[in-house]
DNA sequence: TCCAATTTGTTCTATATCCTTGAACATATC
DNA sequence: GATATGTTCAAGGATATAGAACAAATTGGA
């Protein structure tokens, strides 16, 4: 992207953040890659969410905190992740930007 | 992308189809440029415009059309766009997977 | 006890697609 | 030719993707 404006999120990045802010403290890459999947049925592989969270919490929209193990058979600790001020920001900003294109028009689109 | 689900949009592919869809025709490289601005504060550059119209144009999801020229002081001729049935589907389901993650949460935010 | 099997979760690798800017080019009027 | 308007090109960085590799924890049987 050359230089970008520094305020942009891609659209995976939009899903991660709302899925994070959804779990308040309890998403982890799996959590979240379900999240998605049960509220939108939108299906992302967990190499897609990973590199998303790396690239969030390398912007300072993300925190991350190793848990402790569960007891609940095997596998490795969980990596927790936490939405932050600015990333509350930028995802707000992201969301606007599209309501703001969206008001007042209508796809058409078959009604439930 | 490897092999992606087949029905992803990009977010400049969002905002460049919702103001082609506003624009009911009369759409072109600069008014979309200049819609998105207007409307979301969002500034693209041609480039990111032209790029992003010429993907989607590819994928069926938009169609172009050579306007005649205007008598209005010089310059080459307008290329208008136009979403399709399919540009309109692709579009509803972005827009309502977001929806669907959004639902129910507050990301606090001061009030304008 | 200990270690192999199993389970759960994260990281790495390689590649494709998307996005970006700025310059180049084209075309129309004056 | 000068100027105005609009599109196309070129090059590179960012984002997204799938699947394999790796790591770490529990369990159960020899």
């Amino acid at each position: 992207m050359g230089t970008m404006k520094g305020s942009d999120l891609g659209s995976v990045e939009q899903h991660v953040l709302l899925a994070v802010f959804r779990l308040r403290g309890k998403g982890y890459g799996v959590s979240i890659r379900d999240e998605i999947a049960a509220r939108a049925e939108r299906d992302y592989s967990l190499g897609s969410i990973y590199a998303a969270l790396e690239r969030l919490e390398g912007k300072g929209y993300l925190t991350s905190e190793e848990g402790e193990p569960t007891a609940e058979r095997g596998g490795r600790r969980k990596l927790y992740f936490d939405i932050t001020a600015p990333g509350k920001r930028v995802l707000q900003d992201a969301l606007n930007t599209t309501d703001k294109l969206r008001e007042g028009i209508d796809l058409g689109g078959v009604p439930a």
